[in-house]
RNA sequence: GCCGAUGUAGCUCAGCCGGUAGAGCAACUGAUUCGUAAUCAGUAGGUCAGGAGUUCGAAUCUCCUCAUCGGCUCCA
């Protein structure tokens, strides 16, 4: 936590972490038996005990000086909307109800559903426990007599929870407010009263301790703030989103459909949809080759024997289509490894020859359950920008320095920060133990010397080896994972790749799996939300829209047209008979880059006059000017 | 897959207690030839997601199926 420098009621300056309340602040300085309705000056401020040190030496109130405040704020209101809960329904049973980056929720069982109708109860109920301004006290227990406290009142969740502390607790925290008991490790604020701002948002199934085989709970959303306006300006971002949603961002845009007639998950591209795609292939394709890899390409399904072989069989069938042919079981791809290895395989391969990179735009199929498709971000068929490098252990290191710079180029270029995070072995995996531990710390070496910020994701690996993923964070501050790469060694084995060393003698090279952008769809998706539709020139489908004032103008609307589409720039013509606003309109909400407005002035002078998507007018430009404009931003990445 | 909600014209949405479908935008036709975010008039467009049932009669009530949305679990 930051520390930040304050001036104290008695004119001296101190520092503390951001966060600190007014009455730590007064205590550390000597201050004796503060009360929370005790008041303070600070910069002159008349302020109560509550308020807290915000990052830029603000006095504000304590959920606003800190996330940590906040959290507090959330997750205390979370407490009295469990109280209006059960207020409202006698019987409902309490689970969990944290606070969360956005907001708090909490879990209850009930036997019925809660309704929209429902929330809006809750939250009246709510807000006259707010003001009633009860206090949280808080109350130590033994751990065996909080048991039988809940136990009496049937709150079987809360005697789970209980059991389930490591043995060394004796002792649990209770919270009380209005006569609502609550386990809790606190803290919480000093009464319901200083809640000004708080809304439920929505209902959703959730369940028990988050497994799949235990009972689905009703979780209740919701969110608050310090203040009404924060509360507000949240909800109008939240609407801002939706309008940046890619399914509705796809059909408003013309950029592809998902039809129930196809299938769920399964995506058309229509033409600017597949023209966005194209470039970012094209893109693709130029940089691996650029940086030493080979392009290849596999088939879409492959005998069964090799996902046996693989371990895909026992470990991913669940996810994999199959379909016999001439009474042989096919597998279809559901990732584009085992091609790459049999062209290692298709020779003797010498230390010389490594490291080998394969990249292939890979089209895969993995059967995703219905409830998690989500139109381009979650797809049953979809294309990854799929490598696979065999080297030896040595180059290891280096190689997968050189995919941390290709990330790093990546998302500069389509103007993403990323977080990157390690992610060790899980459970269900396979391989030895030296081999993960060498993998990881090939993987965790390569990101210290390249002096990468990273957390560590334990036993979130893939089951063939350890990975980096790297999550991208959009215009909107959302994260999403798209590269990664992975360590294996098993698969290696499995197909008994080798090559020939120096010695003479056969030894296994590693394999690294890495995409860069993840899948070509989501990607997208990503892109479309991040650029709320407006992309950057190099990416726009369309990159101008040529536009006649009149039918009189067209046949230089046309030649124009011409010249722009022959040097290489992504053209459109509106000749229709509309009138010049009518167009206009229609590029903006196409988010045309450039609209070019032919009228006489342009046909006379034998120039265009572009207007950029931002309104502003660039004035009469000759054509071959306009067009250099356009070809020197779009190799620029602009 | 699980919990909940939803599904009416290309899109956004009306349609009450069951009496046989409507608006705006888009499309099409005509008029208009116009300079930087909507010219006017007219026309056409629907197995009310699909199936079964209740009823004299179903967009509306019941059941099943499918899909979508919000979550959970899972994931590029």
């Amino acid at each position: 936590m930051k520390n930040v420098k304050i001036q104290l009621p008695d004119g001296k300056r101190a520092e503390f972490p951001a966060g600190a309340s007014v009455k730590t602040i007064l205590e550390s300085s000597g201050a004796k038996g503060l009360d929370e309705a005790v008041a303070a000056r600070f910069n002159g401020k008349l302020v109560d005990m509550s308020h807290g040190v915000t990052e830029d030496g603000k006095i504000e109130p304590v959920a606003a000086a800190s996330r940590d405040g906040l959290e507090v704020l959330r997750h205390s209101i979370s407490h009295v909307m469990a109280q209006a809960v059960q207020d409202l329904f006698p019987g409902v049973k309490v689970a969990i109800g944290p606070s969360i980056e956005e907001g708090f929720y909490y879990d209850f069982d009930f036997k019925d559903t809660f309704t929209t109708e429902d929330l809006a109860r809750i939250e009246e109920r709510m807000a006259e426990i707010v003001s009633r301004d009860d206090s949280f006290e808080r109350r130590e227990l033994p751990r065996a007599e909080a048991i039988r406290f809940f136990r009496d009142r049937g709150e079987i969740y809360k005697v789970e929870l209980l059991e389930d502390l490591p043995e060394e607790v004796d002792t649990v925290s209770l919270y009380e407010q209005g006569g609502y008991v609550d386990l809790c490790r606190g803290p919480h604020i000093p009464s319901t009263g200083r809640i000004r701002a708080f809304k439920l948002l929505n209902v959703a199934g959730a369940y028990w301790r988050g497994d799949e085989k235990n009972a689905m709970l009703q979780r209740i959303y919701g969110t608050g703030f310090a203040t009404k306006a924060e509360l507000d300006d949240y909800l109008t971002a939240v609407e801002e989103a939706k309008k940046r949603d890619h399914r509705r961002l796809g059909r408003e845009l013309d950029l592809f459909q998902v039809n129930d007639e196809v299938g769920p998950g399964l995506i058309i591209f229509h033409p600017k949809g597949a023209l966005l795609r194209t470039i970012i292939e094209d893109w693709e394709r130029k940089e691996h080759l650029k940086r030493g890899y080979d392009i290849v390409q596999g088939p879409q399904i492959l005998k069964g024997d090799l996902w046996k072989r693989s371990g895909h069989f026992d470990h991913y069938r669940e996810n994999m289509y199959f379909t016999e042919v001439d009474e042989e079981l096919y597998g279809i791809k559901p990732m584009n490894c085992i091609a790459h290895m049999l062209i290692y395989k298709s020779k003797i391969r010498s230390y010389r020859d490594l490291p080998l990179r394969y990249f292939e735009l890979g089209t895969v199929h993995r059967h995703e359950k219905t409830g998690v498709l989500h139109g381009l971000l979650r797809a049953r068929q979809f294309t990854q920008d799929d490598a696979h490098i065999l080297c030896t252990p040595e180059q290891l290191n280096a190689e997968i320095q050189a995919i941390t710079g290709f990330v790093d180029d990546a998302m500069r270029i389509f103007r993403f920060e990323y977080e990157v995070e390690l992610s060790t072995r899980p459970a269900k995996s396979i391989g030895t133990d030296e081999d993960w531990e060498m993998a990881t710390t090939a993987l965790e070496d390569s990101l210290k010397d390249r002096g990468m910020a990273y957390e560590v994701n334990a036993g979130d690996g893939a089951f063939y080896g350890p990975k980096i993923d790297f999550k991208l964070k959009d215009a909107l501050k959302r994260k999403w994972q798209c590269a990664t790469i992975q360590c294996d060694f098993t698969l290696p084995e499995r197909f008994d790749l080798t090559y020939v060393g120096a010695d003479g003698e056969r030894h296994r090279p590693v394999m690294l799996h890495r995409v860069i952008l993840g899948a070509i769809e989501r990607f997208m998706g990503v892109l479309i939300e991040h650029y709320g539709g407006a992309f950057p020139l190099w990416l726009s489908p369309v990159q101008a829209t040529v536009m006649t004032v009149t039918d009189r103008h067209i046949p230089y609307g046309e030649e124009v047209l011409r010249s722009l589409r022959e040097a290489g720039v992504r053209a459109e013509g509106d000749f229709r008979n509309e009138k010049l606003g009518y167009k206009i309109r229609e590029g903006q909400m196409q988010k045309v880059p450039f609209m070019l407005v032919i009228g006489d002035r342009e046909v006379e002078s034998r120039t265009v006059s572009p207007r950029q998507r931002d309104g502003e007018n660039l004035g009469a430009l000759a054509v071959p000017d306009f067009i250099r404009l356009v070809l020197e931003k779009t190799d620029r990445f602009e």
